[in-house]
DNA sequence: ATTACATTATGAGCGTGCTCATTTTGCTAT
DNA sequence: ATAGCAAAATGAGCACGCTCATAATGTAAT
């Protein structure tokens, strides 16, 4: 059972290993289910066992580096919010790097339908786990959960926005990423205000 | 030669037709296009020297109902800015009700990749469209061109959340899409206001 | 050693969206 | 009528992501 056991995450590490070399050379599409199972050495019914679907290779590649800037940013916080939610932002993407050539194409499948993930998919995962230190990062400064449903759609979509103008960005130095997303971090931030200032507002007058 | 060319457009209303009803009924995944093909009373490869793929059939009713709803529009802007791009996008959410069951997997494709589509697809011509029109009620509104390239990505990424957010909506009255509107409105409008004023200051300034 | 069993690997095969060499169509020139 | 021709229709066929009945493998019990 060890050695079988070993041998598993041997495989799994090798997909994982040949795939990302396949995507950054050839593509997202170029790069089939069978070529990354013949480049691993194994038949393309295995690939499967692995791993769900071609999407779900990808979405693994990202969770774990996404996961590697949390650690990144461990006790780095505290300033503004909006420093901070940036701070999580980009050093997300920074760690995401060297996918950035395919994450585009990928990202279109990975968080599919844009609005409500399958539960159960890799991708919402990664938008489970972020708009948990998103939400950590809220309290931390102030904004009590809950949030309402609109809060979350709205950081979520300015959050793909982001992303998805960064897997594409062609500026020198990402700089028209950095300006998107400082713009949308100060929206977001913004909109939290106006809807603690109505709260409080609401409270001055008492129960109605 | 005059047979021939009716024959055409009534073939292609056939398609888009057909279509529609298999969508509506079956869903996007489920309709394929040998299914349409067959109903519509064609071959398959037929199909495809009327649109180019299955997502421009898709994209092209989204653009006709949009193109529609720019009619219901004529004449009737001219509240806040807020007001008007509410009533831009709610009235084109209003006229694609009837394919709302559908647009949301289909979207996907359409709006691919989501940040920017390729410059002659079915779904570039959507974009571009509300853009223009986007623009039309900002100038109207004293904010002059050309934007930022930071406005318009960040326009079109709210405008999709939305889009996106109504066709999974299942709130009694698509209440939660009203609200996601009316706050992405808001903010949207509210990132002119602090562009303007830092423009304004920069110019009381005078030339550096 | 042998047998029994569960786990993993295998690749032929399915249904997609889409292509393209070939055939059919409907018009014009003779 | 006939031949010629461009435009349109056709459907067998391709490559894809993915499945599933079957075979191979490694472990434990006799």
């Amino acid at each position: 059972m060890r050695i079988t056991a070993e041998a598993k995450t041997l495989t799994r590490d090798r997909i994982l290993e040949v795939a990302t070399r396949l995507f950054q050379t050839d593509g997202w599409h170029v790069t089939t289910t069978r070529s990354i199972a013949v480049a691993a050495g194994i038949a393309t019914g295995t690939l499967f066992n692995y791993f769900p679907a071609k999407e779900a290779i990808a979405a693994t590649l990202m969770a774990e580096a996404l996961r590697r800037s949390h650690q990144d940013r461990a006790g780095e916080d505290e300033g503004s919010i909006e420093a901070d939610l940036f701070t999580l932002i980009w050093s997300g993407l920074f760690r995401l790097r060297e996918f950035r050539k395919f994450l585009g194409p990928a990202a279109e499948t990975i968080f599919s339908p844009l609005a409500r993930a399958a539960p159960d998919s890799a991708g919402d995962a990664i938008r489970v786990e972020h708009l948990e230190l998103m939400e950590a990062i809220l309290t931390a400064h102030g904004f009590a959960a809950p949030r309402s449903v609109v809060t979350g759609q709205l950081y979520w979509t300015l959050y793909l926005g982001v992303f998805m103008f960064w897997a594409a960005d062609e500026s020198p130095g990402l700089e028209d990423t950095l300006a998107l997303l400082d713009e949308s971090v100060k929206l977001f931030a913004a909109s939290l205000g106006v809807h603690r200032a109505r709260a409080l507002a609401a409270d001055s007058l008492g129960p109605i």
